[in-house]
DNA sequence: CAAAAAATACGTCAAACAGCGTATTTTTTG
DNA sequence: CAAAAAATACGCTGTTTGACGTATTTTTTG
């Protein structure tokens, strides 16, 4: 089995080297990025490939964790991205969720919770500290609509996947859509495939009750 | 020490007993109270004390385990209920946190796991298994309407054929809605066909196409 | 301009789907 | 109560879809 990547973005030495001494106890992780910031994040991304999962500060100069994990999420809709925090601030956890991360944990998780959490979020759960957790249920329970534009997740895809996706939305079979637009099936589909990966789905209709909300 | 009062409404007296077993492994929990649905659960409550925490099964007969933890609720507004559900639907998730419950479980958790997640409710915690954390941030992210719009077609549909519908738009395949009803996928197969010719389609994405305008 | 991203296209495979027939049990209703 | 409707379930068949991999051409962008 291959090592799990992680990336670890803190802008305290100290604490990162914490976290890094956290993971080095599990066989399975391996620590391939480090950086202080958003823009150091940026920097490496450009020569080396996106970790499994990445390990945000949200505390940080220059270019913050919140910030940083919109940023990533734009350029890699797939990113796993666990926030780390040494404050229970309700805001920022729904600033971070709006961004795009997939869990939210304090700092001073145990080790053998912080490995259990990166794995909890390659099989697709969110791993949340109870305390979190509360505060999520907390939100969800009191805003009504704290929710602007959605799709946000629309905006991720190119000219013809969103034509192709009108069509979808209109109910009109591959062949029907590849017909209309000029195009082989099979070009057709392969726009699906990749509307389906950036809107992290695996069916049509599981695309259409994405958007239709 | 004063040991933790624990509540169970569940129908099924297996998986209630099953619960009973799991809970006998901590040294400071003690069953109270059994109730098989919310008019039972009442009734007892009328001659004892609530619980320090109330486990609730979802899915019951008589009077479902949203439903009653909304009313508990209303009546006990500090009462601490867990819910615990075999599925993972994200829609009665959404329910039983509006309803007011204040943490949500699969059914098959460890023990070790639900005697922690007592304790976590019992300081303020909220929690969560990890897929149902990650649906309770996906709602946070686009915020639904729960609301089922009624058009003038879909009352062509039977109960249960809307229900399927229901499923259908969420974008859930045959097989999930099958488990999820309780009935065979071959039945939701026909229940599908029976939709389509009422709705003049001839497959999901038209008839989803058709109801979302 | 050179590199990156997007659009195009083909093939293969397994899973999911839709249509059709049939049939039993439950529920509703006249 | 008896008839009708609904819900349940199985089997069969052909079609469609989704997930891979690969590859060429066109467009965008730094």
């Amino acid at each position: 089995m291959t090592k799990t990547t992680v990336g670890i973005v803190e802008d305290n030495p100290l604490l990162a080297q914490n976290v890094i001494d956290k993971l080095a106890l599990s066989e399975d992780l391996k620590v391939v990025l480090q950086a202080a910031n958003g823009k150091g994040l940026f920097v490496q991304l450009q020569h080396q490939a996106l970790p499994d999962v990445i390990l945000m500060d949200i505390e940080m100069a220059e270019m913050d964790g919140i910030e940083t994990t919109r940023e990533v999420k734009r350029l890699f809709p797939l990113a796993k991205i666990l926030m780390l925090t040494v404050f229970d601030n309700e805001h920022k956890l729904f600033e971070a969720i709006q961004a795009g991360a997939s869990g939210y944990l304090l700092k001073d998780e145990k080790p053998a919770r912080l490995i259990q959490a990166i794995s909890e979020v390659l099989e697709g759960g969110a791993p949340l500290s109870p305390q979190m957790a509360a505060k999520a249920l907390n939100l969800l329970r009191q805003v009504p609509n704290p929710k602007p534009g959605a799709s946000e997740e629309e905006a991720l895809l190119t000219a013809r996947e969103k034509e192709v996706l009108e069509y979808l939305k209109l109910g009109k079979t591959v062949r029907q859509i590849a017909e209309v637009m000029f195009v082989s099936d099979k070009t057709v589909r392969k726009h699906l495939e990749h509307i389906y990966q950036k809107l992290q789905v695996k069916s049509s209709r599981e695309a259409m009750a994405k958007l239709m909300k």
